[in-house]
DNA sequence: ATAATAATAGGAATTATTATTATTTATTAA
DNA sequence: TTAATAAATAATAATAATTCCTATTATTAT
């Protein structure tokens, strides 16, 4: 992957913000610095960060949402606000059930939690 | 929700197969019953199925996929073949940690692990 | 500096899904 | 049992997100 000014932007974009914007959001930023910018470019990026292990794409319901943070970490989504927020991850010693149980190796695991943020308590 | 003989047979086929199949797969098996279903149709009741609890929806990458298994569980995603295995739920005593840790109110968690199935060990 | 090639802008094409509408069907009440 | 009603349907148009195409430009290795 060689070196393209247009990737360098749209990449320190995603990693500039602490929400997990969708492409057409980062498209909106990015244009802000490079007017002339393709919506195409932007998705071919995203695709390549991505494959490069430098963002990661969650696909949230209907929504697909880039995230720069690539510290393995969960998620917890929120029903009301529709915000994601990432979680540092824990173990859980997941690795040896899966494999005694399900005889299965484990590479990765994504846990999304739903539920309420702290912002819809009731008082 | 009134009953529909279309919505009926949707949910029998989904809830007939062991895989996870997406909405074009289900409207190729139901137009063998209701040859002229439309793929709208499709569609809408798998939307209301699943807003009825009877079914659940699967965003796996780029795939849309379907579930007829509504007990609670959570998904291996094999690396390899792509195919997704239902496993059932262990209770990992998440909640009070996700209470007290981020202050968010548990309602569901989502566990997908990615790996490689059995079917691909190496002898 | 030059050649090779990866990346780009702009726009067309594709794909999955949803919306529209006239008609049909299931449910309800008389 | 029949008429009124509301919901569901088939067919197709519309939409939205993403990918593909092509001529041009930028980056890199020599």
């Amino acid at each position: 992957m060689r070196y393209s000014y247009q990737r360098n932007i749209i990449h320190k974009t995603i990693c500039a913000t602490k929400c997990h914007p969708t492409a057409d959001w980062i498209y909106g930023e990015v244009k802000k610095i490079i007017p002339n910018i393709s919506l195409g470019t932007v998705y071919r990026n995203l695709n390549q960060l991505t494959e490069n292990g430098l963002i990661n794409t969650i696909k949230d319901g209907t929504a697909t949402k880039y995230d720069g943070n690539t510290k393995p970490h969960h998620h917890l989504k929120c029903n009301i606000c529709f915000d994601i927020i990432d979680i540092d991850i824990f173990d859980l010693k997941l690795n040896k059930i899966i494999k005694s149980k399900f005889d299965f190796e484990l590479s990765d695991i994504d846990i999304t939690i739903t539920g309420k943020c702290n912002r819809h308590k009731k008082r």
